[in-house]
DNA sequence: TTGCAATACGGAACAGTGTTCCATATTGTG
DNA sequence: CACAATATGGAACACTGTTCCGTATTGCAA
């Protein structure tokens, strides 16, 4: 679900037709977002939300920040999952999960990958958040992967993280798992030899 | 230079009028495409070409025939850097190398990438035609490398023509470089044991 | 409660885009 | 040289994102 009230932490206390506007036009542009991809007309969402165009300006400047906060919750919810394997699974296990899971959840949201690939200065904040959440989860993954002597410890987790994201065939599952599976090779190359397939 | 009887090899004869708008065309998409990518608004072909929008629709339905029609050349010569490169090099050398020609082809054309990934009906064909020669440049390397052992015989061509497309960041010569560097170590992974670093 | 300043609202208007269509002009041929 | 076939140019259309402003709503002070 969506929190409506994370928009404006410092306010106060919240005008009831702002909230309302802003409550219509989360709740809109999610299930806009989710049938029709993040590239939707802005019409589309504005005329669902019941909403004119300058109250979706005025709030959402940039088309990101109503990305962004459509999407912050999953966004955490998948960030969060990293510790969450690193407990239940090896290193390296628990990072080719993790990847997957990433790549799954960039797949799920259509047109989300060119948007954080685009350098659009209409999804400047995006790709920001993303990495805000997302380097850190990924971080601790490739640091316990690389004590436990299963994987170099050269590679730059932003690195990574671009990498997965282009590679992200939303149509495609399985040859996204496959060059999943290949960068996590790469990763291990250099270190102990590998065991029999 | 561009090709401007290419475009209709089972005609007899083409009529000087259509030639000269081809040729405009093609000319005028060149520089377009050069310096503001394959974005860029048909209409500023149009007016470079001193052409109407009716006789580039006429001429190109799809926006991915002009795209082919205007990289032709340069697709084909990237793909024949492969047997060059094969020979002069040891196998998983001249394969980095190659793929490394490849990202900067993609990475020099703006809009390539994303044209590339975006499964608009506008831009069908022009996956087709990449695949149609790259497929067969990689193969050649891939089987090169595997017959010596150097990397494992299971990856798809196709595949990592996708990845490498996709990781692509025009803008990050380094950052592509690393990654397809890494993709390489994971083509490795599994054959002989690494070199000492 | 009432009046008023501050704020937010809707949606028309504008500036771009790709694409289609057809009256006009050009061309090859009998 | 006339005429049918073909190609041309650009106006017209449908659809974008974005801005702007007259109107409506709201909170606060008197």
């Amino acid at each position: 679900m969506i929190d409506r009230t994370a928009e404006a932490p410092p306010a106060r206390r919240m005008r009831p037709d702002v909230q309302r506007s802003l409550d219509a036009l989360l709740t809109a542009a999610a299930e806009v977002f989710a049938s029709d991809g993040v590239d939707a007309p802005v019409r589309r969402i504005t005329a669902k939300a019941g909403v004119g165009a300058g109250t979706l300006y005025r709030h959402f400047p940039q088309r990101s920040d109503l990305i962004t906060a459509v999407f912050r919750h999953e966004v955490d919810a998948c960030a969060e999952a990293a510790p969450a394997l690193a407990d239940q699974y090896e290193p390296v296990e628990a990072l080719t999960r993790w990847l997957r899971h990433l790549a799954r959840f960039v797949a799920a949201k259509r047109g989300l990958k060119s948007a954080l690939h685009s350098g659009d200065p209409a999804y400047q904040s995006l790709p920001a958040y993303f990495m805000e959440r997302f380097v850190p989860a990924l971080t601790q993954l490739l640091d316990a992967a690389a004590a436990a002597g299963d994987i170099r410890s050269d590679v730059i987790p932003y690195d990574l993280l671009r990498a997965i994201s282009g590679i992200v065939e939303p149509d495609d599952d399985a040859y996204t798992q496959r060059m999943i599976a290949l960068l996590v090779d790469g990763l291990r190359y250099g270190t102990h030899p590998a065991l029999p397939k």
